[in-house]
Formats: structure tokens, sequence, C-alpha cells
DNA sequence: ACAGATATCGAGACTCAATCTCAACACAAG
DNA sequence: CTTGTGTTGAGATTGAGTCTCGATATCTGT
């Protein structure tokens, strides 16, 4: 048993929660993806599998990841809430290209450091924290400067 | 003239866009108001004050406001964006109390600096960042500590 | 000040992510 | 097998935010 799916169970039994195929066919797919997923990548996912798995079991399973810790949530402020699998792996940040929509993982242990020493200033309980940089990638960066003097709106029209 | 009214004006011409009595309107209110609000909010101090302004202008407005830097957009995840007025004041991260909902205000220079220099590593082009700390203010650590043992969830159940 | 050109407004329709409802189903324990 | 309870999926619902379009207000040139 590997990539969390012990964990995963027991999270479940502890909350008296059912270990399902649904359940571990969502978790399954988060852990093989290695990048920020959304909703619709899994479906299709499941689809392409033969194993379709409603949207509404695919946020509620997403909760419960959420919630035992095993996945994270990124809300990048476009459209869809993406996931990433956090089993194993440290906290980090993102910067966010606003050109190609690529989320680029970064960690500064200082910054964490200070982050801490600001809330106890402040006497409060950090529970969890998001540090977004949106700008251009190294790859849109160059592009943009070569279209400079053309239209160079990259703003996208979703919600934001 | 004062309060950013000058600023949103020459902003409005340099854009051929035209400077009318509802969009001043809620450029007041944002002004007037020294905490971060919601859309909610302001359709409601424009009812009291007998001058109603419909939803659709107030989102347009206070896009344009984002726009030119004049206020500043929140999101902190849970429902309705914030706003805050950025004319006038500096650059600034937020703490969120998961208990109150209160959004507590902070800078740290060497935060700041530390993100540059990460993304300057990285060859990526910031924008624009957001730092958010979620957890609990002073009172309402206090508060979940004296009702330790009970039931202290204060999970949300609106959409996140 | 007036008129024409055009941007803006408001009411309500619409979009879309996310959540909820509920009947059918699955599973564990007696 | 049966009962109790958790789960699922289809589709309805919610709610923030956006769009449409006829009526209206603002700007510009004279």
């Amino acid at each position: 048993m590997r990539e969390g799916k012990q964990e995963f169970a027991e999270w479940l039994a502890s909350r008296k929660l059912r270990v399902t195929g649904e359940r571990m066919a969502v978790l399954d797919e988060v852990m093989r993806a290695n990048g920020h997923i959304d909703i619709d990548y899994l479906q299709e996912q499941f689809r392409k599998q033969k194993r379709p798995v409603s949207r509404a079991t695919i946020y509620r399973t997403l909760s419960h990841l959420v919630q035992s810790g095993l996945v994270q949530k990124v809300l990048t402020g476009e459209g869809q809430a993406r996931y990433e699998k956090m089993y194993g792996r440290q906290h980090h940040d993102h910067m966010i290209c606003l050109g190609c929509g690529e989320i680029i993982e970064f960690t500064n242990d200082e910054i964490e450091r200070l982050q801490d020493w600001v809330c106890h200033k402040k006497r409060f309980t950090i529970v969890t924290h998001t540090l977004q940089i949106k700008g251009f990638c190294e790859k849109c960066s160059a592009q943009k400067a070569s279209v400079e003097g053309g239209a160079t709106d990259h703003r996208r029209h979703g919600r934001n």
C-alpha cells in the first residue's frame, strides 16, 4: 500500500467514513498526477478509464483529502480551484504565470520564519498561509519583451 | 478635490472613459470606508443614501478602480471578494481570522525583499503578490482555548 | 448652449464553479 | 437475511460575478 492509501483509509475510518472505490480512485489520480490539477482533469481521467465518477463525489472526496492533509487546494483566483498532492511533500508557495498559467513552486525558510515572527508579535495563531506571486515566467517574460510596443494585454477575462 | 477623485478622473480620461456620478459615488464610498468592504456593503450604503447604484455598475467601477491602482481586491476564498482603498497607502499583507473574519494588516520589508530575491533566482517577473495568513486573532484564540475539549470546529461551510 | 456621437446605466438574464437533495444502492454487523 | 447507516450520481440549486440591450447621461466640436 503506497501513496497515502493507508493514511487516507485510516483517516476515513477515524471519522467513521467508508473506504470506497470512488474515494480511492480519486486519491490514486491525484497522487499519480504530478502537477496542479483541476476537477475537469480528474473527471476526464475517470472517463478514459471507463470508470466514471460524478462531479459531486470528486468534490466531496477532494474535500476529505484536503481535510486529511494529503492534498492541498490551490485557489489561483481564476476559474476552478486546483489540487496538488501533499503526501510526502513539504509545504511550499507558488508563483503563478499570468501568461501560460504555469504554477512554479518554491520554498524559503526565511520567509516562513518571518511570518511566524510577525504573527507572534500580533498574537495571531497561524493555521495556514498562502503566498502567491503572480507575474510572468521566464519563457513568457521573454515572449512579452519581444512583442513590446504591441498589444501586451495579458489580462484574463474570467472571474478573478 | 481629495481622496483620489482627481486621480480617478484622470485615469478614466486617459482611457476615454467618462467621469460619471455613479463612478465617483463608488470611489467615495470605498474611500470613506476604512476597512475591507464587499459589494453588499456598498449597495447598502447607496440604498441608505437614497441613491441606488446597480450591482453591475458597482462591479464595473470596482474593476476600474482596481486597475487604476486606487483600490485593491482581496480574495479571502470565502464568498465574496472584498475591497480596500490603496490611495495614499503602502502595500501590505493580510492575516485573516477564521473565527470572526477580521482582517489584520501587516507589512514586513524583509519578506518583500526575500520574495524579490526568490523570483529573481527563478527569472520570474513579479506583477503582484498576495500573502495571506489564516488562523485566529488574539481574541478568538483566547475564546477557543477556553472552550478547549468541546466542539472546536470553526470550519466554514461556504465555498472555499 | 446645442447637437451629435458614443460611453454608461440598470434590470434582469445568464454563466459557471461548487454545493445540495434525495432516491437508489452498498456495506458492515447482528 | 435484515436492519442501520454511509455513499453515490443525476440533476436541481446557490450565489458571485458578467453580459445584454434599450434608455439615458456625458463629452466634444461648433
